[in-house]
DNA sequence: TATAGAACTCGTAACGTTTCGGTTTGTTGT
DNA sequence: ACAACAAACCGAAACGTTACGAGTTCTATA
C-alpha cells in the first residue's frame, strides 16, 4: 500500500518532477479534496453535491488546472461527442455555407464536425463513410453522392443518426432537409413568361441527381401551366460543372437561334453559363435573359446583375443541426426505454422555400 | 469466477442476447484464437506473430467483424489521431481549397480533420482553439486572425505541432506555409508597367494583416524600382470583403481621374472592384486595366476575362499536411529520447511563388 | 428528539486498448 | 542432442472516466 502511495503521486508532485505540465485526473481532485471519485464525477456531470464540497471541488480544479479527459469519457459513455459531414464539394460555396452554419450551432452543443470531402466520387463517398464511422462519430451528415443509401449502412445498423442534405434518396429512410426545388423552377419560368418570354432553354442538372430532377420538373410544369409544351431541344443537361454549363449554353444557343431566356438550375453551371455568353459575344439580358441559382455575390458581381434563385443556406444549416441534435438526444434517452423506439422512428423530411433574388438579367420583350 | 464466465459472454453470444450487432473486442479475438491480448495487440500494430496464428487472428477478426475501438486505443495512447483546423472563413474559396488538399492527405494517414470557422473574428477563434484543445486534437491548423499568437498559447504549452497557413506571426515560432505575396505584387505591378501604365492604383488589405503589408510593399518595391514614387491618394486600404473593395474601387476612381490601373489584393475585394465598376458603369481593360487575386474561376467568368495572380493552393495543402505530418511523427519519436528535442524545435518556414494567370483585363496603352 | 425519507457520497468494476517484464517457443551452430 | 540466442508470446496493470448498489449524512416531520 505504501508502494502504491508512492507511485501514484498526484498531479501537482508529478508537474514538479517533469518540469512541465502534466494534466491533473479526476484522481487528483478527488485526494485533493478527499472526496470519492464518484462525487466528482458527479458534479462534473451536472449532478447535486453539497455547497461546501463544490467550492471545495471548484478550487481543486482551479488549482490543479483540471480538465476532463473526453476520450476517457467517450470510451465509457460510447459516444465522442463529434459529428461525421461528408460532401461532394468543399471549395463549393453552398456547401461551404451549410457547413459553416451547421458546425456554428454543433460546437456550442459540445459537438465537433469532422469534415471529408468526397470530390463527388460515390467510391470516395463510401471510403469518408468508413473511415468516419471507424472514428466512432455519433452521427452522420451528408450530402449524398451514391444513388442508392448503401453507403450509409454503416450508420443505418448500428442505429446512429444520419441526416440528408439537399437531397433526397429514393427507398432511404432518413432525415432529410431540402428546398422545394420543383417550386423554385417555376417560380423562375412564371418570370420569363411574365416578361413575354415563350422559348425558354433549361440548363438542368444530371438525371440521376435529386434536384436535378426536382427543377427540371419544376420547369416543364412551369411552361405546362401556361399552355407551352416543353421541347427536349431547349433542354441541355450537364453536369453540375462549369466546364458543363459553359457546353450546355453553347449548344442550346445553337440549335435554338428562337430562344429568347434561359434557367440554370445550380451555380456552378450558372458560372459557366455566364462564361460561355461571354466567350460568344452573347449579351445577358439584351440578347438572352437569365435566370441562375445560388450565390448572390456572383451574382452581384455579373454585368447586368443576375437575378438568381437563392437558397435559404442559414436556415437549412439550422434545420439539419437541429434534427441531428434531436435525434441524438433520442438515442441518449433510448438506453431507458427499449432499444425499439430507435430502429421504429421515421425519417422526417424538412422541405424549404427559395427565394428570387433580384437583378437585370431578365429582359420585358413584351414591349 | 464462474459468474464471470457467465458476465463476459463473447461478440457472438452477445450479438445472439440482444438481437443486433455488439461490437467485437480485441478480448473476443484472444479467446477465440486461444491467443493472449498481447498478441492480438501486437499484430494489430504491425507486430510480427506466427503464420499460424496470423490466419487464427485473421480469421477470427473476419468472422467476428471485429475493428479496434480507436477510442479506446486513444485514451491509452494518448493521441486521437484527429488535427484541428481554424480558419477566418470555410464559404472563402481560397481556404476551402486549402482544406479540401490536406483533408485528402491527412486522412490517407488515418488523421481526421476537425474544421471550425471562427468568421474572422479574433474571439471565436480563442474559443476554436480551446475547443479543439478540450477535444485533445493532436495538432493544430490555423490561418491565423489574431495578431499575437496568444491564442496558440494551449498547444503552445502542451508541445502540440502547429501549422499556419498564408500569413506568418510575428514574434510567433511555428512552422508556417506561405507564398511570396511581396514578388506576387511586384509582378502585377511589372504587368501594368509594360503595358504602358503609370499611374496604378491598388486596392490593398487590412494594414495589421501580414498578407495585406506585403502585398502593399511589393506593389510599392515594383513602382519604386522602375522610377516612380508610389503616391498615397493611388493606395485604398479595405478589410479583405466584397464592400470594402467596391468601396476601395469608388473611391480610387473619384479621387484619381487619371489612374489607369488597378491591382486588387486579394478575391473577396476583387468581385467587389468589378461590381463597383459594373454600377459605374465604367469598363475594365477599356477605362482602366485590372489585376486580380485568386479563383480563376470568378476570373474567367469576367468581361473581359480577368488577369489574376493565383496562388498555389493545392502546394500549400501538401506542404502543410507534410509539415504537419512530419512534426507528429518528432513528437511520437520523441518519446524515446529526451523531451528536450521537441521544445527545441524551429519553425520551419515555407514561402511558395504564386503565378500570373492570363487574361484581357489589362489594355496596352503604349500605342 | 427520534426517524423516515430524501439527498448526497462512496468503493469498485467496468469501457477496450497498449505496454511492461518475464516466459515460452523456435532456430542455429556445434 | 544441446546450448545459446532471438523471436514470439503471455498476463496483468495501467490510461481516465462513468455507473451501480449500498452506505452515509442531512432535513423535515411527527
Amino acid at each position: 500500500m505504501s508502494s502504491r502511495e508512492s507511485v501514484s503521486a498526484d498531479a501537482a508532485e508529478r508537474h514538479e518532477k517533469a518540469g512541465n505540465t502534466v494534466a491533473a485526473t479526476i484522481k487528483d481532485i478527488a485526494k485533493k479534496t478527499g472526496l470519492g471519485l464518484a462525487t466528482i464525477s458527479s458534479y462534473l456531470n451536472g449532478g447535486n453535491v453539497r455547497e461546501k464540497n463544490r467550492i471545495l471541488i471548484e478550487a481543486a480544479i482551479e488549482e490543479l488546472h483540471f480538465e476532463v479527459n473526453e476520450v476517457a469519457r467517450g470510451l465509457k459513455t460510447n459516444q465522442t461527442k463529434t459529428i461525421g459531414v461528408v460532401i461532394p464539394e468543399l471549395n463549393n460555396v453552398f456547401c461551404a455555407e451549410i457547413i459553416t452554419g451547421i458546425e456554428d450551432i454543433m460546437r456550442n452543443h459540445g459537438y465537433a464536425l469532422v469534415i471529408c470531402d468526397c470530390r463527388t466520387d460515390p467510391l470516395r463517398e463510401c471510403d469518408a463513410v468508413e473511415f468516419l464511422y471507424r472514428k466512432r462519430v455519433d452521427g452522420l451528415i451528408n450530402m449524398p453522392v451514391n444513388q442508392d443509401g448503401r453507403h450509409l449502412k454503416p450508420f443505418m445498423d448500428a442505429g446512429k443518426p444520419i441526416v440528408l442534405l439537399d437531397r433526397k434518396l429514393n427507398g432511404v429512410d432518413c432525415d432529410s432537409v431540402l428546398v422545394d426545388n420543383l417550386e423554385a423552377a417555376k417560380q423562375a419560368v412564371n418570370i420569363f413568361l411574365q416578361n413575354g418570354h415563350r422559348r425558354i432553354g433549361m440548363i438542368g442538372g444530371p438525371a440521376e441527381i435529386y434536384t436535378g430532377q426536382e427543377r427540371l420538373t419544376g420547369y416543364r410544369l412551369g411552361l405546362m401551366e401556361a399552355g407551352i409544351t416543353p421541347e427536349e431541344r431547349l433542354i441541355a443537361l450537364g453536369d453540375y460543372t462549369i466546364r458543363g454549363g459553359m457546353r450546355c449554353m453553347r449548344e442550346l444557343i445553337e440549335h435554338n437561334p428562337d430562344m429568347t431566356a434561359v434557367f440554370v438550375a445550380n451555380y456552378e453551371m450558372t458560372m459557366g453559363a455566364v462564361i460561355g455568353m461571354n466567350e460568344m459575344g452573347i449579351h445577358m439580358a439584351d440578347d438572352i435573359s437569365v435566370i441562375g441559382f445560388d450565390n448572390g455575390e456572383f451574382a452581384r458581381a455579373c454585368k447586368p446583375r443576375l437575378m438568381i434563385v437563392s437558397q435559404p443556406t442559414r436556415e437549412i444549416a439550422e434545420r439539419a443541426a437541429d434534427l441531428m441534435l434531436t435525434r441524438l438526444k433520442e438515442s441518449a434517452n433510448a438506453k431507458d426505454e427499449g432499444a425499439v423506439s430507435i430502429s421504429r422512428r421515421r425519417g422526417r423530411i424538412i422541405k424549404l422555400p427559395t427565394s428570387m433574388t433580384e437583378g437585370k438579367s431578365v429582359r420585358n420583350i413584351t414591349e
